[in-house]
DNA sequence: GTATTATATGAACAGTTATTCATATATTGA
DNA sequence: TCAATATATGAATAACTGTTCATATAATAC
């Protein structure tokens, strides 16, 4: 495989090559995208866009297992988008930082979607 | 499965649960999520952002086979996050809109990547 | 101590997805 | 028309991921 058009993009792809950050770089951000790339995941950060909230409500406003969810907070929180404390008997789950926020709000601003 | 901290919480729940989007749009903004949540295809997006490139040019930038990279593209462009145009015997792409130049800043911004 | 409740976890299974290989299509130049 | 090049595509395989089921841990109430 060649390229004919030798002079015309040339600028852009040797910017793309010199520019492509680091494969460890772009696993991360990579995952943390894959956090929310899975409803069960985003309705539960959907959902803690309200509140600190015990895992008996999320699962109550997400639907499905509570070991299901259970699993995913677990993941959630491996990647850093909640975070957890105890509370008695229950375990509170809230969103971790402002960022996380940011991503939700973007997806909602750019996607047309009402929250 | 009970909750015992029968009110302080009871908001966030309540909120929740009344403003969780339908399953349908849930679906639509993880499927978005998830064309930059696999490294290959991240990485198609950060070379693009420095210009329209052919796909040569973007097999050059992220490595892989032709083949593999084809077909990522192809699944980016089925979900609307690049274009791309004939130009002789080459095929050009690039990033379709502003949204998605505005989640992979996103991107930079808050997860320290420096691009 | 035991019983009960809230949450977490490990293993197994099912569904999904990325890659590879071989081949097809489309454009250009002769 | 034919040969060469750029890109796309279908099928098969391998790796990954989400869910379920059964069970474990941890806290509270008795």
């Amino acid at each position: 495989m060649e390229c004919t058009h030798k002079t015309e993009h040339e600028g852009a792809a040797r910017r793309a090559l010199e520019n492509m950050p680091p494969e460890e770089e772009v696993a991360r951000v990579a995952a943390t995208f894959k956090a929310i790339s899975e409803p069960s995941r985003l309705k539960i950060l959907f959902a803690l866009r309200h509140g600190e909230m015990c895992v008996y409500h999320i699962v109550e406003a997400v639907g499905g297992a509570q070991s299901a969810v259970s699993h995913q907070l677990r993941l959630l929180k491996a990647c850093g988008m909640v975070r957890s404390r105890r509370d008695g008997q229950n375990i509170l789950y809230s969103l971790s930082d402002e960022h996380v926020v940011a991503v939700l709000e973007l997806a909602c601003t750019h996607l047309h979607c009402k929250l």
